[in-house]
DNA sequence: TAGAGTCTCAGACTATAGTCCGTAGATCAA
DNA sequence: TTGATCTACGGACTATAGTCTGAGACTCTA
């Protein structure tokens, strides 16, 4: 076994996927981001890990930092999730 | 005084307004969105109002039972957002 | 080696996302 | 009127969004 009881959301895990992807495109530390968001480094990390999903605030937050927008980042979430 | 001491997060209450304007023009009532997305009707009052925000979770599910895409949501937020 | 930079992870915490139950006001039709 | 439908709103609750501190592992470079 081992992947049979993991309780993480399907689009926290999307998310996370996406993100890391943009963050790590952008050049950016999880730290770098999260200075300039404003949100914890160590939140940063569990979004990516998709231990925890965002509120729709942070989406914002996030995307403006990432050079991108917040309806990109859901889109390809979207997209993510459906794999 | 009156607006003073509005505690509403901004993004919360652009969500809202779309939430809504989405909800009415799809003909449901706040109960019959709630069932099909599997939230609370009390929820979706509160979330139409501004006092909450959503996860990208209920954003998923709202937008499925809309007729619309989590991303037109996220974008028309925006749109709200800047106004 | 040692040190800097990055990430993971754990624990303990506060604020809020989301549920559930019930009440009350407004509107509209029978 | 009555009653059906819709919404606002209250309190009390559980789960989780998001913070903070600090430690450990890894990689790279001097």
């Amino acid at each position: 076994m081992a992947a049979t009881s993991d309780k993480r959301n399907p689009t926290a895990i999307a998310f996370g996927t996406v993100l890391r992807a943009a963050r790590t495109n952008a050049g950016l530390s999880q730290e770098d981001l999260g200075l300039a968001c404003g949100i914890d480094r160590t939140y940063v990390s569990l979004l990516e890990r998709g231990i925890r999903q965002p509120t729709l605030t942070t989406v914002f937050a996030l995307s403006e930092h990432l050079g991108t927008t917040a309806e990109s980042l859901v889109s390809r979430t979207r997209k993510e999730l459906s794999r």
